[in-house]
DNA sequence: GCGCCAATTTACGTTTACGTCAAAACCCTG
DNA sequence: CAGGGTTTTGACGTAAACGTAAATTGGCGC
């Protein structure tokens, strides 16, 4: 009894993470993911399948597959002399950068829906009351 | 000398929020904003361009226009009963449970930069300690 | 060997969110 | 009132991210 396999098709995935074969398909031919073969089939390894997860994670922010692309690459970039390492550095200071632009957002946003409800909630509440009275 | 001024222009707009006129036209055809018009020209008073701020937010957390459109709908509706009551808190609910795990996303894609970026550091350190030693 | 089902390739279709002209109207200025 | 800048209304174009349909291929179960 494994918990983690060694090997998925394409719709072990495609059911695991509520996603059609043909947008997995989609994002190996944008560079996103690339199984191995056995014969035509696609085995996805543990690794592609985590790298799945990024792409969708990356979706739920908004990012655009080409971004997704960049921030995957951060991850399994091997470095090869001082200037990459600079270029990965400066890739994770933009990147960065971004994400606190939506964390802020996100964080305004929550607040004022927040406000919304419980605005909302105490006109309710009022609305009852008098409809006690009056009804 | 005002800082919120009562009207603007189109080009105001686009030139301050760093957008093109035909996208906020876009906008309008969307039924997001509906500007005032001045024969043929478009009026945009503070509220307009409070909404156009809250369209921009929205995309750059990657929301959909029609998504937008939904949130931007909550801040000014004006429920006509109980259950519209109920149905906007509904909203706020979802509304609220898409943002927070937007939020966690974030959180977790924020820890993960900062654990390239420091590991890159220190090879990238360690590389020059080893660089100056040799070269 | 044959039917069946899953997976693949190819290719065209679709939706979203604008970009990009083009042509006409408006407005101010000299 | 001619010229120049701004704005408007079409109308067509486009990039991204798949959807969808059709034709093929590849095991498997009997």
């Amino acid at each position: 009894m494994r918990k983690t396999r060694d090997s998925y098709s394409i719709a072990d995935l495609a059911k695991e993470f509520d996603v059609t074969p043909r947008a997995i398909r989609f994002y190996e031919d944008k560079g996103l993911i690339t199984p191995e073969r056995d014969g035509l089939r696609r085995i996805y390894s543990p690794r592609d399948r985590v790298r799945l997860m990024l792409i969708l994670r990356g979706k739920r922010l908004g990012f655009s597959l080409k971004e997704i692309q960049e921030i995957i690459d951060l991850y399994d970039a091997e470095p090869t002399g001082e200037a990459q390492y600079m270029k990965l550095i400066e890739s994770c200071r933009k990147s960065r950068e971004s994400l606190r632009q939506q964390l802020e957002d996100i964080q305004v946003t929550l607040g004022e829906i927040d406000a919304v409800e419980s605005q909302c909630q105490k006109l309710l509440d009022e609305t009852r009351a008098h409809g006690q009275k009056v009804g």
